[in-house]
DNA sequence: AAAAAACCAACTAAAATACTCAGGAATTCA
DNA sequence: TGAATTCCTGAGTATTTTAGTTGGTTTTTT
């Protein structure tokens, strides 16, 4: 899992679509100019997050982008997946200098890693960091008490 | 707080070091053979974890590097941001189009989710990952149980 | 018909990543 | 002393990723 600025662009322009949709569907040009993001580089964010059936697009005057699912149901690493795909496979597939393990050792620790970093971004949803900033989507939600996350690390195994 | 394929051959090296220096020093050349990261690559990335204390050189045959703490003191996070300088400073510094508070929300909003992660990867030491390894330092520690950690969400605030 | 918007694809500029090269400085050991 | 080993440094380079540009097309509304 890579979190990169492109990452937060994403997350950034699915905020303020989810704090505007309530008027209808929000155009990428609006968010350009909210967000300074340039209009050309939303299009393609928001391409792959509709692949990823996060958005759905409306064409023509009074079109724009809606959330697909409900704020609860949207994940921040869900919106960091769709954008940021992985090409992160250079784990050593079997073949390299793997004679004693301590290749395999290290990709491994490190990839349950990534999952749990995996799990804790699964574990915050859109509608979290909306309820929390005092900013609802129809103006009658208050902001909420602190939640807490219990985040799990299992035992590893080797191989 | 950015999470690259940087940060991550950084954190494979530490976990190679940490396994390995009970026997002394451990040379870049060998987790270069062990890791398959050129050496010169390792030099840069040990050179900046050096600056940040987290490990110390030695010159000369039978030199090497060793950690410069214990590895329950070294976490995830220390290392990610000892190699991967922020650069990040891309926030609306109160001049740009923030006029409704709309762009500072966001940007508020993902730097409360990179503290987050922050403090979840602080939660994280270098020995965590190897005790569950079942590789440990001296041959002495047993795997251990599962752990449970705590993570708050904090209550946003707006500026 | 005209305008507004999503959609799409190719190209480009800038930045970050990963590596190479060439050496210097400290240390050990023959 | 001198040679080997290793850290340490900096400059340069190729590749990839990021971010933006350009120039369209399609769909829909007015």
């Amino acid at each position: 899992m890579r979190l990169t600025t492109k990452g937060r662009y994403a997350v950034t322009a699915m905020i303020d679509l989810a704090m505007n949709q309530f008027m209808g569907p929000v155009t990428l040009k609006s968010i350009s100019s909210n967000q300074g993001i340039s209009l050309s580089y939303l299009e393609q964010l928001f391409s792959k997050m509709r692949k990823s059936n996060l958005v759905e697009g409306t064409r023509g005057p009074g079109g724009g982008y809606v959330l697909a699912r409900d704020v609860n149901e949207i994940t921040i690493a869900d919106i960091i997946i769709a954008v940021d795909e992985p090409l992160d496979i250079t784990e050593c597939d079997g073949l390299q200098n793997c004679k004693d393990g301590k290749r395999c050792l290290s990709h491994d620790l490190w990839s349950e890693l990534s999952d749990q970093l995996y799990s804790f971004l699964s574990g915050i949803q859109l509608g979290d960091l909306m309820e929390r900033s005092g900013l609802p989507l129809d103006g009658s939600h208050p902001a909420t008490r602190i939640q807490r996350q219990e985040v799990n690390i299992p035992t590893l195994e080797r191989h």
